[in-house]
RNA sequence: GCCUCGGUGGCGGAAUUGGUAGACGCGCUGGAUUCAAAAUCCAGUUCUGGCAACAGAGUGUGGGUUCGAUUCCCACCCGAGGUACCA
């Protein structure tokens, strides 16, 4: 063997780790544990690109480090494997959606081989695997058999709240529940029927059915979460998105907004994702303030944050959708504000928001009382207030208010001026350090001492209280799709029965169409899809008779479901009695890191936050939060190729001409252009048969394209494969490429250009083991300067590893090499330490050197090298001379000289002196090890 | 609008608590090797002036603190992400 023979390489460790199962971890060792989570993939029919092993080879990278540091390491893999592609998929071909999953997971498989990764593939989970989501469904009715007691501040067994109903109706009760709860005793309690205490305790669980305004996608056909609506359209797929009242299962995650919140201070996560979360939960500190309705029993209650200017409310306004619009209405307004309603309702979302400027209403006839004046205010209906947030009226104060001074000055409702030395004529003031006026007891405060006040003023009248609000919803918890997790739920007598725990999992049926039908979701179209009690078991729909075999739920579970808990189920996955046993949890605890992209902020990363924290209520897992430390990688973007066509020929133009004509942009594949932007004419001739005849005027005798960063894919023709790449320069290059584009953090375009250097410090690497191509390392000692070389490097790379600063890392072995290659060192004391060193990065040159070093053991346990100080120490150092901040010169001083003897030294210099003969020395700064400074 | 993060050569990007700005790589220039090319090796490469030594400018813009600022403070400009009539 001659060269660096990285395909050779690569093949012979990839199978010998796979056959050696070395990276299976186990539950139990005498050393300490580390847990290192990436997010798992959905397979998608299209493979995986070179951006999304980003983030698995920074976490393999750490996983490996750890394994040299002597840590028992579970770095496991999996995949999120229901969802919507495969179903869509599966509609247009009838082709099962398993089928097309387990065909996608293999080829990703097939890459992830490829790239080298010390995964435990034993452990590896598919959410769509019945043995993965029965615990998914298990869960899901845990969260059914639970209701979250404010007084404890944890879920609690539904089953006890019962027996307080039973005894003393809910008025004790502080619960997390639905707003529209009646009150009841313990006699109307034992007197509802079983359907009316079903609807009850549906206002109690924590995944409940409710009647809830969604997000409707006709075009899909179903209900998305609201993180799955961008700009008022579907995520995926882009199809328009209407509001629609419908039955849903929800998961009451604002029971947990408070816990979600404050536990944020206690995660180190990136700054950004935890301030997406905050926004999100949106937390708001205010006062309810209740409002009697002039000649009426009627009252409402507002929120506000601003209480102390009650004084300022000149009108009230509620949302078109408020209950008790139609009531106070007066029969003069009626016609008006029916007009207004369902001119609102008829309206999108989306044109909401367009019409910002202007603002809409109109009188209801109906006036509110002021409590504290008992001056009377008219109320008003407008679409600027929200039905879905705080009690969706509002008290309005022009003076105060932007939106509500937009509205007076609209309809010539007066405005009163409760700030000091205030000019309302153009805008309202919002500053909280105004001081109050015209506002009674409250004049002379500013908001931070007036709002504690009024508050205590409105709860001694019992007018109003403090109050919290959150802008965090409760998540629809349903999709009316097939490839799903089925909720194990059926309905006898209208009432939602679980499906007994021992029964689970509750398989998804077959059906012959995965298109809804008739209004119903796929899974109506099933032919076995009944619950019989008696026999607990499914059997076909032909036998429903409504005494002992019952209909089951047609909705599945959203994408979330399965990736809320999945961490937790590599612990111990072929678990078939729980779904982690707690031996198995206790050792694990929770993950040391996890690497992920930022957008599941507010999806993934929130929903499985709410699962951990029931979890640790019911006492299932020992954390509140099960990811400590998350880091975010950015993505590898494409870097896109343009050609210009001629309006209306099939005439191209080159870049620099391109402004001469009227021209097209057109996108092409980006393996059809060079690393300097000129295309290959041929190659693009022959792409689309619409290309063949194709003319192109071109500058300096080839054609130019254009270039654009963009997201990669498919449909972009930038996508880079990184089996092209491995076959081409090896995986260890591919692996070191990808940390040395740039920081993890951050996006990133992909650019071939630099996979050169990188491959070359591979070769250069190998080199230094190798002499004319035939293995040769000497048992020499090294010399001083050599290990200087070594211990400096251990010293950075260690550091960089643990900054996860891998890009600089990259950089301090291309820096050892360069240093060692000029020394031409071969000595087995530099080389076998440098190695292990390298390991984690580039695996599979390290066992390839390591074995050709005489070890017959896999190098990934060797213990990780350590540096000593008296080899990074220099005995010498060159001190710069500054004059007023700026360099001059440098001086070589020993290291360990003191701040005077460093003083003396540098005066007595020849050219400080030179330096000093025109200028007169008002002041010498000496720091020790760093810098002298000369102030003249 | 609000919140968060960022802005450094031709490019990707480095710079402990304020202390030699531009590490490392790409690209480019010159040289060695070669019949030639590829590959490899060596040298140079922030900008301006100069053969050079060297001088001046320089981390988005403008100020400030400091002996000294990419780093700290204030104001502004630009970009990315999040969010939006949230009371």
């Amino acid at each position: 063997m001659k060269t660096y023979d990285f395909n050779r390489i690569d093949h012979k460790w990839q199978k010998h780790w796979a056959e050696n199962q070395t990276f299976k971890a186990e539950n139990n060792s005498d050393k300490p544990k580390y847990y290192v989570l990436d997010m798992f993939p959905y397979p998608s029919g299209a493979g995986l690109h070179v951006g999304h092993p980003l983030g698995y080879i920074a976490s393999d990278i750490y996983a490996r480090y750890k394994r040299h540091q002597g840590y028992n390491v579970l770095h496991p893999m999996g995949y999120d494997s229901f969802g919507l592609p495969a179903e869509q998929y599966a509609i247009l071909t009838g082709q099962h959606p398993a089928v097309t999953t387990e065909q996608n997971i293999k080829r990703y498989r097939e890459q992830m081989d490829k790239i080298g990764f010390s995964f435990d593939w034993s452990r590896e989970v598919r959410t769509s695997d019945p043995k993965f989501y029965k615990w998914t469904q298990w869960i899901f009715l845990q969260l059914f058999k639970s209701w979250y007691n404010k007084d404890t501040d944890k879920a609690e067994p539904i089953a006890e709240l019962i027996k307080i109903f039973e005894k003393e109706g809910n008025s004790n009760i502080n619960a997390a529940c639905s707003a529209d709860t009646p009150n009841f005793t313990a006699a109307e309690w034992q007197a509802m029927t079983p359907q009316q205490k079903d609807t009850i305790l549906h206002k109690y669980r924590l995944t409940y059915l409710a009647e809830a305004e969604v997000n409707w996608c006709p075009a899909l056909g179903t209900v998305l979460a609201n993180d799955e609506v961008v700009n008022g359209v579907s995520e995926r797929g882009g199809h328009p998105v209407e509001r629609k009242k419908m039955r849903q299962w929800m998961m009451r995650i604002t029971a947990y907004a408070e816990r979600l919140l404050n536990d944020l201070d206690t995660i180190d996560w990136p700054s950004s994702l935890k301030e997406i979360q905050r926004n999100w939960i949106g937390k708001s500190v205010g006062a309810l303030i209740n409002f009697k309705v002039a000649g009426s029993d009627q009252s409402f209650d507002v929120f506000t944050t601003r209480a102390d200017t009650l004084y300022g409310a000149t009108f009230m306004v509620m949302a078109p959708e408020h209950e008790l619009v139609d009531e106070i209405t007066t029969n003069e307004q009626r016609e008006k504000v029916q007009a207004y309603k369902a001119q609102a309702a008829r309206k999108t979302e989306r044109e909401r928001m367009t019409e910002v400027k202007n603002k809409t209403g109109v009188f209801t006839g109906a006036y509110a009382v002021h409590p504290l004046t008992g001056d009377k205010i008219p109320i008003w209906i407008s679409d600027y207030v929200l039905a879905g947030y705080g009690t969706g009226a509002i008290m309005a104060v022009p003076s105060g208010d932007q939106r509500d001074y937009e509205f007076a000055r609209q309809f010539d409702i007066p405005i009163i001026n409760i700030f000091e030395g205030n000019d309302i004529s153009e805008k309202a003031n919002e500053d909280k350090n105004a001081v109050l006026t015209n506002s009674g007891f409250l004049n002379g405060l500013p908001a931070k001492k007036a709002i504690p006040k009024m508050i205590a003023e409105l709860e001694k009248r019992g007018a109003g209280k403090a109050e919290v609000n959150y802008r965090l919803r409760d998540a629809v918890f349903a999709r009316q799709r097939y490839w799903g997790e089925p909720v194990p739920i059926y309905y006898k007598e209208g009432v939602a029965m679980p499906i007994p725990e021992k029964y689970l999992p509750l398989e998804l049926p077959e059906v012959e169409n995965y298109l809804p039908k008739d209004g119903k979701p796929p899974l109506g179209n099933a032919k076995n899809w009944a619950w019989d009690e008696q026999n607990e078991t499914v059997v076909s729909n032909d036998l429903i008779d409504q005494k002992t075999v019952f209909p089951i739920e047609l909705n599945t579970m959203p994408g979330w479901a399965g990736s809320s808990w999945y961490f937790n189920r590599y612990m111990d996955p072929h678990n078939d009695t729980e779904p982690f046993s707690q031996d198995a949890i206790n050792y694990w605890q929770k993950v040391d890191l996890y690497l992920g992209g930022s957008e599941h902020a507010t999806g993934h990363l929130l929903y499985s936050r709410f699962w951990q924290k029931f979890l640790y209520d019911i006492n299932k897992v020992p954390e509140p939060e099960y990811s400590v430390k998350l880091i975010n990688q950015g993505m590898i973007l494409g870097y896109s190729a343009f050609a210009y066509r001629i309006k209306g020929t099939n005439t191209f133009v080159s870049l620099g001409l391109k402004d001469q004509y009227e021209t097209v942009p057109v996108h092409v594949d980006v393996n059809m252009v060079d690393d300097y932007d000129y295309l290959d004419i041929e190659k693009f001739k022959a792409w689309r048969p619409d290309l063949a005849n194709a003319e192109f005027i071109l500058e300096d005798g080839k054609y130019k394209v254009g270039r654009e960063v963009e997201k990669m894919s498919k449909s972009k023709f930038n996508v880079v494969n990184p089996d092209d790449i491995i076959e081409q320069y090896g995986a260890d290059t591919l692996r070191m490429y990808e940390m040395f584009l740039g920081p993890i953090e951050i996006a990133k375009p992909w650019n071939t250009a630099g996979l050169k250097g990188v491959h070359n410090f591979l070769r250069k690497f190998w080199s230094l083991f190798h002499n004319n191509g035939v293995f040769d390392v000497s048992l020499e000692q090294p010399t001083e300067q050599e290990l200087r070389i070594l211990h400096k490097t251990i010293k950075k790379v260690t550091e960089d590893i643990e900054n996860f600063s891998f890009n600089t890392a990259v950089s301090q072995f291309m820096i050892a090499v360069n240093e060692l290659g000029k020394l031409k060192t071969n000595k087995q004391q530099i080389l076998s330490p440098l190695v292990i060193l390298l390991a984690p990065f580039a695996p599979h040159l390290a066992e390839e050197l390591w074995e050709e070093m005489g070890h017959d053991q896999s190098i990934a346990f060797e213990p990780y090298p350590k540096y000593e100080a008296r080899y990074i120490k220099e005995s010498t150092k060159t001190y710069p001379i500054m004059v007023n901040g700026k360099m001059r010169h440098k001086i070589d001083l020993p290291a360990n000289m003191d701040k005077e003897s460093i003083e003396k030294a540098v005066l007595a210099d020849e050219k400080v002196q030179s330096i000093l003969t025109d200028k007169p020395l008002k002041k010498v700064i000496v720091v020790p090890g760093k810098i002298v400074n000369l102030v003249v």
